[in-house]
Parts: structure tokens; C-alpha cells; sequence
DNA sequence: ATCCCTCGAGTTCA
DNA sequence: CTCGAGGGAT
């Protein structure tokens, strides 16, 4: 970007976090533009870092959100709240502590005096308390840090934050803290809603801010808020003497001990820290904690623990130079498109993927996404060059879920569907397979190289030779050794060993798992054939239905032309039938069956499945299982006559549910469906 | 014709 | 995990 075209995108990034932050505190919209006006405020701030001079002191990402709202009576906080500088990596932390060693004495860096205190960063609305006489007089908001809203009544409502307190106390105390709702007080809340056909909340913090700025107290009490305190602010008020103490508070550690002693709620998880590679290790140890945490959190506060060094450093702006938030990973961020790309699937399904600046989003850096198909293009009216908002779905898979047209600038590109394919250069078609309305596009021509390659990936994938991966599969096709599926089962040794960086012992290894897969029940056989509509489950009801491949193949009576053959079969209807129909009446494809049998593919007759005692169930797996991989108990599940399926409905019977489960545990929440963990599972097997 | 549920197929990163 | 589409119930 040059200069100008930066100044372009600063004023237009300046318009659409102001379109957010509208959208987030009047329209009350749901908070997913949260992560998104953080990650474009992010990329502002480092424009203007590069190019202060088109800073502009009365631009409004100078001002703290949050005015105070006329209902309302304002209070002037008797010390400024501040907010927090954020840090979003590790190395962040240590420019941070660079900074501030630089601007400590040198004496203070000596000795035990030096260190770290790390606590939880709740996700909630923070407030502060005034108490005095150990009496909770009043409460506010932080408002804009200086000016906040008074709503003491609705505080007193929260069964944690204590109303008297505990001796002995100093006459006067300002206590800081954040008040929250907990994430099952929130999943109760919204089953109520749900219930009630009432939108549900995206978040605890939404239902917090909300609750404390009903007007009403008896509808914040409803909502079962919590409190957790974590600053003492007025210390020259809260004598040691008053608090019977032989000595001044000297830390910020043990502000927390005292104000546990006062009758105040606060985090056990905490730590102090002699460096910032035990901060560290605090901010990874409670990052696995934090899915299962009862509170939502979006860091780790860490802060110099030396009261006095504190006052050295002071307060810059609005955020004080001795504390820093370090966050965890957005769930969404912003980036540009690159370009788009075309893959081509088994079936030659043209598949768009979307290349974007690489960017780190839950956790990890992604630089695509799918975008399934035209339709989805259309539907996100996505072009190249746009600012899209991207999240990972179910924490892994990124997916573009919005694009910004605010940042256009007039230089994104539509994408087109390429009229050739882009790697056999046949015709792209918009075919209708059976069915009238297919949205997708395909390259019809049987040879096209890249379909065959994601055959064979498939084929060796559904006979589990995990030995040959894409990789090798594409070496061993480019060297002639295998032109189609069957030509595996002829690989040797000797030719694997000839090609350069393998081994002796990699090419036996090979031949040796290909060896132990040959052999293979009809089910899987009829799955690796790669039939269209005909995957894991369909294959099983197939093969059930007809014992053996011979079968099969007789039962297509080749003088014949119609396709509704296996209508019989249960699950199957026209559709599948007909692409069953048409597979057996390839000579091509009976060729190549004859040729696997050849090559020493042993096919094993399918057997009824027998009514074991989970006939008629079906089983959901979530989460990670300890006990058992999910291979296992899916064969466990399998061979008593159950069912695995991939989503939980109504007529699931049960999820089992291992650690860190995801969406699926929720919806059988929702949908009142039986959960279950492992060792419960386990006891039923039995 | 219209629902709901499943299945198939393609997908990402560590 | 997502989206499209097939199958079956209504």
C-alpha cells in the first residue's frame, strides 16, 4: 500500500469501527463484532504507528467506550479507573518488560523484590465499590474511567459482594472487581429463553453489562450475577494499622489475601511469578483450564507485584505502564483475501478456497479457507482484495463468515468459475446430476489427472495402508509405478528402494502395510470403490443387503436399461440406485474390480448384523475419549448393533462425551438428549 | 411439497 | 465442521 491508499484505509477503517462500536452499545447487537472491532482496531493503531501523521487527536479510537447513560446518576470516581494495555503474544510480554526495566532503578532490579503477579482476566463489567464504616455504600460502573453510573442497588444484589465488612476493615475502602455471570447460570438463562422463543445471548459479559443496567434491581437479581474482587485502590486510606496489619501493604498479592480476610470472593488461580517464563507458563497452564472454566476470561492480568515500583512506573494515557493484559487468541479476526483457488475433488466438484493474509486466529495461523461453492461466494459477496471477518468452526476449521464492503477501496476483483479446468483444461460444466438444482461445478473428463489423484488418496485412505500418503502417492504415479488403484498391490520393495530418500526398511514398512490390508470386508470395498452417493453407510447397507460382490454384479442385468434397481434396498432411493446402477454397468469399472481381485484383493462376505443390545441406538462421540480411542468405540458401538452418526438430533440416544467436548454436547443439551462420559459408556458395555 | 435427519464430500492446522 | 443433497416421514 502507498501512502495515499493507507490514508484511504485508515478513514475507512475508522468509519467501520465506529459502525461496530454503534452496533455493539445502541442497537444491542449480539457481541460477535467484538473480536472483530479488536482485531481492525489492532491493524488502525499499527497504520498509525507507521504514519503518525495521520493521527487525529479527535478521531473517536481516542476516547474509552462507554459514556454513561442518562437514566442513571452519574458518579465521579473518587480515583480514575483505568483500562489495560494489551499484549497478544509472548513476545509482546517481553517488550513490555524491556520497557519497564529500562525505566526502573537499577537497585530495584536487584534482589527478590522483583516479580510478577498473574491473575484471571474475567470476562465481565468491572465496578467499583465504596465502602465506608464496613458498610457497601455505593457501586458504579467504569463508564469513561472518570465519570462512571451509579448502580449501587443493582450491585446489591450479587450474593458475593458483602455488605458488611469483615473486621477489621479501614474507615474508608475503594474495592475494584468485575461482576459477571457464570457460563451455566448463562446456559440456564438462555434453555429459558429457547423455551420462551426470546433471543439467546452470544455471551456471559452481554447478560452482566445488561443485568446491572436494568433500572429495576429485582430484574439484576434474577440474574444470579457473581463478583470477584482483585484491586484495593485507596491504600494511603486503608491503613496497615486499620486493617490489623504490622506493616503497610507492600504488594499487589497482598492486596488479594486481604481482600479475602474482608469477606470478598477472589480467584484462587493466581500466581506469583519471579519471571516472565513462569508467567508464561502460568498464561499456558490456565489456557487448558480455561474451556472448562466456570467463568468466562479473555486473559491473564499480569502486574509488577512491588506496590512501589508501580508508583515509579505510573500510569500513561489511560493504562497504567506496571500492568499488562495478556490476551488469548480472538475467536475472530479480520484479513484481506489474496486470491482465490480452485481445487477439484474426487467426484471434479470444483471447490473454491480462499487465500488470505496469513493471521492468528483460537490458537493457531490460517491462511485459507473454504468457501464451498458459488453459491457461498455469492452469499458472502466476496471478492479478491475485501477485508473478511474469519473464525475457526468448532475451534479448528477456518471459515470466511463475513466480508467488511465498508474497506472496499474499488480495486477487489470478482471471482468467476473457470470456463476450463484449471489442471486437464477440459470444460467446466454446471452439471445436474440427478437432481435438477445442483449448485456445484465440475470437470467431467474421467482422466483428468487431479481427480485421479484424490482417488487414490481416497482409496488407500478407506483401506487404511496409512503408509502412502498424497505425497508418495503422486511420486509413485509420476515414476510409472502405479497408474491406477490396483497397481498397488503390486509395488515391490525393490522399486520403492530405487527412488532416492527412500530406504530399505521405509519400502518395506510399505509393502508390508499393503500386504496386511489386502484383505478387506465388502462394505469397505464397495466404499474404496468410490461410487458416487456411496460412502461409509450407504456401502454397509449394500453390502448387508447382498452378502457378496458376486452378487452384486449379477444382480445388474447388463441388457437392461433402467436404474431402479436397488429401491429395495432400505436407504436407498433413485438416486443412489442409479449411480449404482450406472458404476456396474461401466466395463471399465468391472475391469478394474477384476483387476483388484487379480493383484490379491481378498473381499470378505458381509455377515447380517446381528441385534445386539444396542440395536436401535444411535451413539454421538464428542470431545477427546481417554479410555478408548474413537476408532474403538466406534467398533465397539458397531458390532452390538448400534449406530455412530456425526450430529446430535432428537432422535439420538446418546452422546458420549469425552474431554473438552464441543458444539455436539451442547445441542444435546439443548435437545434434552442423554449425555453420558466414558466410564458410564464403558459400564455398558459390559 | 415440505419437513427433518443423515450421509457424502471437501476441508484446516498442529 | 460445513454445506448440499438424498431418503423417508408427513
Amino acid at each position: 500500500m502507498d501512502k495515499s491508499e493507507t490514508q484511504k484505509r485508515i478513514i475507512k477503517l475508522r468509519r467501520e469501527i465506529a459502525r461496530l462500536r454503534n452496533a455493539y452499545h445502541v442497537e444491542n447487537a449480539p457481541n460477535i463484532t467484538d473480536d472483530v472491532y479488536d482485531s481492525l482496531t489492532r491493524e488502525l493503531k499499527a497504520l498509525l504507528e507507521e504514519y503518525p501523521e495521520f493521527y487525529d487527536a479527535n478521531a473517536r479510537e481516542h476516547r474509552v467506550a462507554g459514556k454513561p447513560l442518562d437514566k442513571f446518576v452519574k458518579v465521579k470516581h473518587q480515583n480514575r479507573m483505568l483500562s489495560l494495555n494489551d499484549a497478544f503474544s509472548y513476545e509482546e510480554l517481553y517488550d513490555w518488560e524491556k520497557r519497564i526495566k529500562k525505566l526502573l532503578p537499577a537497585e530495584k532490579l536487584q534482589g527478590s523484590s522483583f516479580r510478577y503477579f498473574c491473575e484471571v482476566k474475567f470476562d465481565g463489567l468491572a465496578v467499583s465499590l465504596i465502602y465506608k464504616k464496613g458498610k457497601f455504600v455505593q457501586g458504579a460502573t467504569r463508564g469513561d474511567g472518570f465519570i462512571g453510573e451509579d448502580i449501587t442497588q443493582n450491585l446489591k444484589t450479587i450474593n458475593s459482594i458483602p455488605l458488611k465488612l469483615k473486621k477489621p476493615y479501614p474507615l474508608s475502602l475503594e474495592v475494584r472487581g468485575e461482576a459477571l455471570l457464570s457460563k451455566a447460570n448463562l446456559d440456564k438463562l438462555n434453555k429459558i429463553n429457547i423455551r420462551e422463543g426470546k433471543p439467546v445471548f452470544a455471551n456471559t459479559r452481554n447478560v452482566a453489562a445488561g443485568s446491572l443496567r436494568q433500572l429495576d434491581p429485582r430484574l439484576a437479581a434474577e440474574r444470579k450475577l457473581d463478583f470477584f474482587a482483585y484491586d484495593i485502590v485507596n491504600r494511603r486510606e486503608a491503613r496497615p494499622n486499620a486493617l490489623g496489619l504490622a506493616s503497610r501493604l507492600e504488594t499487589h498479592s497482598a492486596k488479594h489475601e486481604i481482600l479475602r480476610k474482608l469477606g470478598f470472593k477472589v480467584e484462587k488461580i493466581e500466581v506469583k511469578a519471579e519471571n516472565l517464563e513462569e508467567v508464561i507458563a502460568f498464561i499456558k497452564k490456565f489456557e487448558k483450564i480455561r474451556p472448562g472454566f466456570p467463568y468466562g476470561t479473555d486473559g491473564i492480568v499480569v502486574s509488577l507485584d512491588d506496590l512501589k515500583m508501580q508508583e515509579i512506573l505510573g500510569v500513561v494515557g489511560k493504562a497504567p505502564r506496571f500492568m499488562v493484559a495478556f490476551k488469548y487468541p480472538a475467536e475472530r479476526v479480520t484479513t484481506m483475501v489474496k486470491n482465490v483457488l480452485i481445487n477439484i475433488g474426487r467426484t471434479g466438484v470444483l471447490t473454491p478456497l480462499a487465500i488470505f493474509e496469513p493471521v492468528s486466529v483460537a490458537g493457531s495461523t490460517v491462511s485459507k479457507a473454504t468457501l464451498h461453492n458459488m453459491d457461498q461466494i455469492e452469499r458472502l459477496g466476496l471478492r479478491i482484495g475485501d477485508t473478511v471477518v474469519v473464525e475457526k468452526a468448532g475451534d479448528v476449521i477456518p471459515k470466511v463468515v463475513e466480508v467488511l464492503t465498508g474497506l472496499r477501496t474499488g480495486k477487489e476483483k470478482k471471482f468467476k468459475i473457470p470456463a476450463l479446468c484449471p489442471v486437464c483444461k477440459s470444460k467446466i460444466v454446471k452439471k445436474q446430476l440427478i437432481n435438477q438444482s445442483s449448485v456445484a461445478y465440475f470437470c467431467l473428463n474421467p482422466k483428468c489427472s487431479a481427480k485421479n489423484e484424490r482417488y487414490l488418496e481416497h482409496f488407500v485412505s478407506v483401506f487404511e495402508i496409512y503408509e502412502l500418503g498424497p505425497k508418495i502417492l503422486r511420486r509413485f504415479k509420476d515414476e510409472g509405478f502405479i497408474t491406477d488403484a490396483a497397481d498397488i498391490f503390486l509395488l515391490t520393495k525393490e522399486d520403492i528402494a530405487s527412488l532416492p530418500r527412500f530406504g530399505e526398511k521405509s519400502a518395506e514398512n510399505i509393502v508390508q502395510e499393503i500386504e496386511n490390508k489386502k484383505k478387506i470386508p465388502l462394505s469397505r470395498f464397495l466404499w474404496a470403490l468410490g461410487i458416487l452417493h456411496v460412502g461409509e453407510e450407504t456401502a454397509r447397507d449394500i453390502a448387508i443387503h447382498f452378502g457378496t460382490l458376486e452378487k452384486i454384479i449379477l444382480s445388474t442385468n447388463p441388457g437392461k436399461n433402467f436404474s431402479n434397481f436397488y429401491l429395495d434396498i432400505e436407504n436407498i432411493g433413485p438416486a443412489v440406485s442409479k449411480s449404482l446402477f450406472d458404476f456396474f454397468h461401466d466395463k471399465n469399472n468391472l475391469n478394474f474390480i477384476k483387476k483388484l481381485e487379480k493383484n490379491g484383493v481378498i473381499i470378505e462376505k458381509a455377515e447380517k448384523k446381528k441385534a445386539g443390545k444396542f440395536a436401535g441406538f444411535n451413539f454421538v462421540l464428542t470431545g477427546t475419549l481417554s479410555l478408548m480411542s474413537r476408532e474403538v468405540a466406534k467398533e465397539k458401538i458397531l458390532s452390538l448393533g448400534g449406530k455412530v452418526v456425526g450430529s446430535v438430533s432428537k432422535n439420538t440416544s446418546y452422546v458420549v462425551a469425552g474431554a473438552l467436548p464441543g458444539s455436539k454436547f451442547k445441542s444435546a443439551q439443548k435437545l434434552g438428549v442423554k449425555v453420558i462420559d466414558e466410564k458410564e459408556f464403558l459400564n455398558m458395555l459390559d
